[in-house]
DNA sequence: TTATGTGCAAACAGTTTGCACATAA
DNA sequence: TTATGTGCAAACTGTTTGCACATAA
């Protein structure tokens, strides 16, 4: 258990009184470091890998509780959600719509506009969602 | 059909073959308006008072249909979708998560990022989703 | 006249829930 | 020891589909 993020959530969850069983254990893992930003389904494989009893309702019930918790980011597309647990503040998204990777572009791009959108409309601004879509680098060069 | 957007759609659609049911054109009509961005239950609701036949699958086979002809937009939240048929090219959104309006706010605010992203990540920005959600001034005023 | 659209009911996918059994603390 | 978590299967929600009948053009 060497990152970080992985240490400071596990520890808060042992502070609100959850029990880190071994099947939270690897989804945790697994959401800390959410890479690629995975789907329910892709995170119950991977665990599956090492505890094959784990049913998809515990992965859904210990996503549950991180949201209760306020320590994994929903990602809703459609009728998939992918989930980001190493970053679970609202970030913008740059998303491949060819490979389907995601990248956390700077958010300092992004920085005034909640002051913008409060000034001029008036709303007092809770949360967003900022999703833009296209052609990774990578993927354009691979013209398939 | 006074309405300048009802009636470019309808125009379109008959051009390209689509039959223009009595349905088709409750529909269409409350779409084109779009007034609060409708859920496909809502939409079927208020086409019902008119045509107490008409079924959800004939709503949901229809905006499916100006979905494939690019003149409506979705906005998927979880597990509901919200519809703009007035302006169905993306663009940002306002949301009050208290009364659940909706708000253009100015699109200048967001011009340049699709350029600022493709020069820093190399992306080819094809579209783009951006939701703001917070309390509407209306809201902050009626203190419940 | 006939290709297209409608309406019903069944199917579907992702998610949630109830409950008996298992187990972390 | 016991309150909490797990795993199964059933339930649920929004959406899609197949098919017989209806109808716009």
């Amino acid at each position: 258990m060497s990152d970080p993020r992985l240490l400071t959530l596990t520890e808060k969850l042992k502070r609100r009184g959850y029990r880190l069983t071994p099947q939270r254990l690897a989804i945790l893992n697994i959401l800390a470091a959410s890479e690629g930003h995975p789907t329910v389904e892709q995170i119950h494989a991977r665990v599956h890998v090492e505890f094959p009893t784990t049913s998809l309702a515990t992965v859904y019930k210990t996503i549950a509780m991180l949201k209760a918790e306020g320590e994994v980011l929903e990602l809703g597309f459609g009728n998939i959600s992918r989930y980001d647990g190493s970053k679970p503040q609202p970030h913008p998204h740059l998303i491949c719509t060819r490979c389907q990777s995601i990248v956390d572009p700077d958010e300092h791009l992004f920085a005034d506009l909640s002051k913008d959108l409060t000034k001029k409309y008036g709303y007092q601004i809770t949360s967003y969602r900022i999703d833009y879509f296209g052609i990774c680098p990578e993927c354009q060069h691979q013209n398939v």
